[in-house]
DNA sequence: TCTTCTCCATACGGTAGCGTATGGAGAAGT
DNA sequence: ACTTCTCCATACGCTACCGTATGGAGAAGA
């Protein structure tokens, strides 16, 4: 097989599969799922359709692995950074620090929530939100709440987290001091 | 002018206006704002491009008179609907319990908001949030609150609307009894 | 009746993007 | 050195949609 071997200097001539999902990962964030082109992405990558075809079978192969990539930074990464973090209370509040702060991803989650109508965003989406509201659910049986208690909570708070998605595209917070302090006692409110 | 006047029988030969907007807003229900397509939707309505060209300019004006229609929706009937109940507390409960429940405006609401990387769109959105979060927030004065916390606590019932919105696209919310007697209970929890 | 205006059909050219077919340069194997 | 395989460029046909130009049927006005 003569596959060039990537290395580990910066220039590769070579693209791979990661990159062009990245690439259109990108593209979500600015346009939105339905904005994803395979020719504006290859003269952005500095290529042609040519090499698009090659690594991928079509245009839902790309926006399939596009979401993917998604999938993993939205729930096995962020989870995974608040591993640290032990207290049930701490660990909702930098959750939603976290989430709620990084500007770029925003942009994403969006446009990806925005087009659950197209059925390969849904079942990622579905996945996703599980995935969270599970995660959510544990932390607030650790503060006590009864199972059923608890699930209604853990999608509030969910909900409450994607209703800040939207809100920040329009209107970026106004950094209001306390704010987050005071949704955090809101949500955990007895 | 030979203009045929409209007449209050159902059958009318001659397409309006609002019938081409309320024919886009319903497409964009389906398939997002990007899927508002002329020819398509004249096809729905029995005509060719030869009738939408003379009621409009292009197709933006068609996208902004349905976003128009929606707007008026959104803000205007939801809040008159609400007239007649002033305590604040079932205002809020009622507020949620109609605007969570009509399905077939959800598809349109998220849809909208997934595409507010559109100017065009963008305008129309913030316009509505404002108005919707100031309804909100007095209704939180009217429950004793400062302005200030008023404000907070708006965004955050707001947030939790629009977050739930989204969910209920990939989750039709399991009908669990008593759900919004909760959410209710947390948003004006003390 | 004859003209005028409204509403729409038809026909046309143009652009953006999808997917395929084919060739070719260059590295990898042998 | 010769072949093989990887990765990509070029070129092509196809579809969907936009916007325009033009004509025409039919009601309204005079």
């Amino acid at each position: 097989m003569g596959m060039v071997k990537p290395g580990k200097d910066a220039r590769e001539s070579h693209l791979s599969r990661e990159v062009w999902a990245d690439a259109a990962l990108a593209a979500i964030a600015r346009g939105g799922v339905d904005s994803v082109a395979v020719e504006p992405i290859a003269s952005l990558l500095g290529v042609t359709k040519g090499s698009f075809y090659w690594h991928f079978k079509n245009r839902s192969e790309l926006v399939e692995a596009a979401l993917h990539r998604w999938e993993h930074n939205a729930t096995v990464v962020v989870i995974a950074a608040l591993e640290s973090n032990t207290d049930p209370s701490d660990r909702l509040k930098d959750l939603l620090t976290y989430t709620l702060g990084s500007l770029s991803s925003k942009q994403n989650e969006n446009a990806i929530f925005g087009a659950v109508n197209d059925p390969i965003v849904l079942t990622v989406v579905e996945r996703v939100s599980a995935a969270r509201q599970a995660f959510l659910e544990r932390i607030f049986v650790q503060l006590g709440h009864r199972p059923a208690a608890a699930r209604m909570r853990a999608r509030i708070a969910y909900a409450t987290y994607l209703g800040h998605l939207t809100l920040q595209m329009t209107d970026p917070l106004a950094a209001s001091v306390g704010y987050i302090d005071e949704l955090v006692a809101v949500l955990t409110a007895e």
